[in-house]
DNA sequence: GCAGATTATTGATGTAAATCAAGGTCTTAT
DNA sequence: ATAAGACCTTGATTTACATCAATAATCTGC
């Protein structure tokens, strides 16, 4: 009960109901020509050491790619949105496994196709490596995120998040406490009691367990230092 | 005296003094024209955020790159050994600081003139891609320790280690252990009891502090699963 | 060889996060 | 509407690692 009254009057519902999440827009940072297709939620779209037959551009949805270990443990290794492109490798396997965290509609583009194209054409060949180099960023970034502590994570992981959302007044977690916390190397219990306390003490508002408002960006940028 | 009789009669040289440690010999997968230059131990090679002129290639000693966070924690990124290729960075500025492990020859070579020449060489355009590749795999299979636990984090290291170094009976460990430590996101102390408890446990040994011989590759193999 | 500095090990204690456990909340299907 | 299941939160306890502190080994220059 004393749980109940913490949930219902002070933690759960301290924003207007008014306030709403935003998704994503699609963006193109590749003028890739490519089949769209639809996968289902928690469904694979490759599994790590497949051939990496095809590269995928997500246009809805969001998408998580993973590599799971001996133990049963799994490490996230990063969240697609729209506009991210993803599955690209440079040997001719896949590192991880990519699963639809959501419903998704994914454009597949043929890796032969492209890489016979970027053959003669300077321009693709530059932005298929640059997609390569943001990757590498991309994971630096996650690398820095690792050796810290558990409310500095998430705070790093609020924040990437609201960068790469669309551009609304709360961020859409397409994505459950359980990946977050894969992709944190924590647990859905550390997690969930971060952003507890990270309400509690006004930083961010949970409108709902997936809809987090970003109140005090200050306060989270110097977690994320 | 306990720590004396332990460190004297057990742990400390259950192997033949004549157990020598290798270093690695230079290899060269790209074949690059550049200026030999010698860093003496301790010394800086290039600054984050400075302007990434020249792409570094290891002839001999070791390099670790890093970056520090605002309340002085270190990140080691990564270490470079004879042959290996870094510096190279996808946008105009270093992301990474870099020093000299030990005394070092590195051979420098003007980034301008390595992109201008990748502009009409499609094979060296397609050797620098990879190098990035490369890069990026290593930086997965760093993010893949950092969610472990400290035993499975230095297991996986001393493999890493042995798989670059030079074949020889013992693997030479260039770097302190405050690099491992800032390396694998653990403290120095942690480091030292965790090889203190694989040497105890026959799964290396130390000759000395920086000579590591690997007894049960099996047995690190399956902590680094 | 010895003094001082640097680096590594070891021990005692503290603490952040994991684990174990129980409810609560939201979603979906019947 | 209600039941079943997935997901999330919270509390109690344990534990792996950090921190604090001291000593030991190794390196460097005199």
């Amino acid at each position: 009960m004393l749980n109940a009254a913490l949930s219902t009057s002070t933690s759960r519902h301290p924003v207007p109901a008014s306030i709403k999440c935003g998704s994503p827009e699609p963006r193109s940072p590749l003028s890739l020509m490519g089949a769209p297709m639809r996968y289902p939620r928690n469904t694979e779209i490759f599994g790590e050491d497949e051939p990496a037959e095809y590269l995928y551009q997500v246009v809805s949805g969001a998408v998580r790619t993973y590599k799971m270990l001996d133990d049963g443990r799994r490490q996230v290794s990063a969240f697609y949105l729209p506009g991210d492109v993803f599955g690209f490798e440079a040997g001719e396997t896949h590192a991880t496994s990519a699963e639809a965290i959501s419903d998704s509609q994914i454009l597949v583009i043929k890796r032969s196709a492209l890489m016979a194209r970027a053959d003669h054409e300077k321009d693709l060949a530059q932005q298929l490596w640059t997609l390569t180099a943001r990757e590498l960023e991309r994971t630096q970034r996650h690398v820095l995120l690792l050796i810290k502590r558990a409310e500095e994570r998430v705070a790093g992981f609020l924040l990437d998040m609201e960068r790469r959302a669309a551009k609304a007044k709360a961020v859409e977690l397409a994505m459950s406490r359980q990946d977050i916390a894969d992709y944190l190397g924590l647990t859905i219990e550390t997690v969930s009691r971060t952003l507890t306390q990270l309400q509690q003490t006004g930083v961010i508002s949970l409108s709902s367990s997936r809809c987090v408002e970003l109140r005090n960006r200050t306060a989270l940028a110097q977690l994320n230092a």
